[in-house]
RNA sequence: GGACUCGUAGCUCAAUUGGAUAGAGCAUCUGACUACGGAUCAGAAGGUUUGGGGUUCGAAUCCCUACGAGUCCGCCA
């Protein structure tokens, strides 16, 4: 058992038998850097009960514990809060308890499935910064809740048809000229993308003419040559015209081999592709379920509505009224495609808070028709990414294009290895692969360090910072320890968890409080989905060691216990920054 | 018009979910011994938590209000 669940009980039989009320969930709370000891636990709440001043109550309660367990060595009170030192025998042997435990930090197995659905590209546009949050956090929420016990299917729904991929096919037609990702060097879906935008740019000069003809901007919107012809290709699509269709799966084509491009590069991948062309007919069945069961009501014109307006929400269409579904239609449809195509009990979206409404519909749907997992779906809304200049709107062109920034990524990285000149011996891969290590987990520690829930802010600046609260400076971390392992070993020193009791300094301490803390922070961070839990803890962890590293010597040590200590300390923290830092999809180098 | 989210040091973010003198990083300034990796460390400075009111032992956190920023409310997806 760790040293917080035994405090806690600890703590929890003390109130009971000094005043006769055990509190059953004793909430601890890590003391402040100015206080002595590391576990606090505040006794305010205890006055109205005890009806004892809360200097009393932490005195009464410090001295039980420092009576009646062996692992309390000292406590202090300050106004209501009782602040506990624990024995350094207990920390060495909390060391040597995570040392021996391979698996430590991964929770016991939940016997769950979860599902994260996540990424969900269209297929007329390359992938921008937006897309990266979306990607970063949906890879690194399965690993944490991996790591929590579950079992995950991760799945990305395509978009891969409909008016906006449309456009990108009739521009193509229009202006292509038979180029290819091969005629033109280009990656496809950058190519697609530029014809999407051509569309965007020809469509908007017509509306333009026909504005200046005289006709009225809304008009002139429905009216446009090039809108009617993008219709009309739809109409073919939908009716399965086999030129239209042929077209259609070349470019997607190009688009795909792009975007596996992408995937492959940023470490993200699927375990099952829906594809939108393949689900987008479904939930009708539903409509009709729901309209036997009084859930949903049809209007004369034959439109089909549900009123959640007792849910707070609004009246909502969920079919038109030429018997067409919308797109809450086929969403009705794909999660009852998803509980049956597999045995899950929960089903996670990582889609944008743009759409919490829809969401919030979806699931007050699916209650509604009396779905057995509806209690089981969650949306994982995350912000959209600003950046300094103000938000991303790819019609006025100031995406920040995820291919452009990985690159500009990898070559800072570069410039900033080559400067500092540590790894002259690398061979060529070898410092290839360190460059997208270092890139990559700068840029993904960017993006997921903040609370999924908040919108950011993306300073391309202080994204190439290799400093400070960064991914690199983790990672830096992590290989400087491992420079000193590898000098230990020559050394003779194993890392082995059979150390004997030492005398530890506050820092030792502190470091070993950490490591403990670890699977607490998985658990919170797979019961919250926010890596940037994880993030934060391996930050605090490379920097308690830095400050270990300064402060003490650890392979000069003449102590040989000590010394054995610091260098399995050590050891244990290289460890688990490694696996914190993998479940954000972070590799961590050996050497930088 | 209606619903929701947010506002913390010059900037970017934390704050264990109502706990102590609100903490980090960047930027600024000062310092680090022939020592295990200086992408590091130690220190200084920086705050009326947007303003105002309330709830209580205790509020950045909960409630009300004003101001400011954003998102959604399509027979679009």
């Amino acid at each position: 058992m760790d040293i917080q669940t035994r405090l806690k009980e600890a703590i929890t039989s003390a109130t009971g038998s000094l005043f006769d009320q055990p509190v059953e969930n004793v909430a601890l709370q890590p003391t402040k850097k100015e206080f002595k000891g590391l576990y606090t636990f505040v006794t305010f709440p205890l006055t109205k009960t005890t009806r004892k001043p809360p200097v009393e109550i932490g005195q009464a309660i410090g001295n039980y514990l420092k009576e009646n367990t062996a692992f309390v060595s000292d406590f202090n009170v300050v106004q209501g809060f009782l602040n506990i030192s624990i024995d350094d025998g207990v920390w060495v042997d909390s060391l040597n308890g995570i040392l021996s435990d391979a698996d430590f930090g991964r929770l016991p197995a939940k016997g769950q499935t979860v599902m994260v659905e996540f990424s969900s590209p269209n297929t007329n546009k390359p992938l921008h910064l937006g897309h990266l949050r979306n990607n970063f956090l949906g890879d690194s929420i399965t690993r944490i809740l991996k790591a929590g016990g579950y079992d995950v299917v991760k799945t990305c729904l395509v978009n891969d048809r409909g008016i906006h991929i449309c456009k990108s096919m009739l521009a193509y037609e229009e202006f292509g000229n038979g180029e290819t990702p091969e005629s033109t060097g280009m990656k496809g879906d950058h190519l697609i993308g530029k014809y999407y935008v051509w569309f965007d740019r020809a469509y908007k000069q017509q509306i333009e003419e026909l504005v200046e003809e005289g006709m009225s901007e809304e008009e002139a919107e429905k009216k446009a040559p090039l809108l009617l012809k993008v219709q009309e290709m739809l109409r073919k699509w939908e009716q399965g015209d086999p030129d239209t269709v042929a077209l259609w799966k070349k470019l997607n084509q190009w688009v795909y081999d792009g975007f596996n491009e992408t995937y492959h590069r940023i470490g993200v991948s699927f375990d099952r592709t829906y594809y939108e062309s393949e689900t987008y007919l479904l939930g009708k069945d539903i409509i009709e379920e729901g309209l036997e069961k009084g859930v949903f009501f049809r209007k004369e014109d034959g439109s089909v509505w549900i009123d959640l307006t007792d849910d707070g929400l609004d009246q909502k269409l969920v079919l038109r009224s030429d018997g067409t579904s919308v797109y809450i239609t086929q969403d009705l449809g794909t999660t009852d495609l998803k509980f049956r195509d597999f045995a899950i009990e929960r089903s996670i979206w990582v889609v944008g808070n743009e759409q919490n409404y829809h969401f919030e519909v979806l699931f007050a749907i699916l209650r509604r028709l009396g779905r057995p997992y509806a209690e089981g779906l969650y949306h994982l809304s995350y912000g959209m990414v600003d950046l300094p200049s103000g938000k991303m709107k790819s019609r006025e062109g100031t995406v920040v294009d995820a291919d452009d920034l990985m690159e500009e990524m990898r070559e800072t990285a570069e410039a900033r290895t080559r400067e500092l000149g540590k790894i002259d011996d690398f061979a060529g891969e070898e410092a290839r692969h360190l460059y997208h290590t270092l890139a990559m987990g700068a840029l993904k520690y960017f993006l997921l360090k903040v609370d999924p829930k908040k919108r950011m802010l993306f300073n391309p600046q202080e994204s190439i910072d290799f400093q400070g609260h960064t991914g690199p400076f983790i990672q830096y971390t992590h290989a400087r320890i491992c420079s000193v392992l590898r000098k230990a070993e020559q050394m003779g020193l194993e890392v082995r968890p059979s150390l004997k009791p030492v005398e530890l300094s506050e820092i030792e301490q502190q470091i070993v409080f950490l490591l403990s803390q670890y699977p607490q922070r998985i658990a919170e961070a797979a019961a919250d989905f926010a890596p940037s839990y994880l993030a934060q803890f391996a930050f605090e962890l490379a920097k308690a060691y830095n400050q270990f590293y300064g402060e003490l010597s650890i392979l000069s040590e003449s102590n040989p216990d000590r010394q054995l200590f610091r260098v399995a300390l050590s050891g244990a923290v290289a460890e688990t920054i490694c696996k914190a830092m993998e479940l954000l999809g972070i590799e961590v180098p050996t050497k930088m």
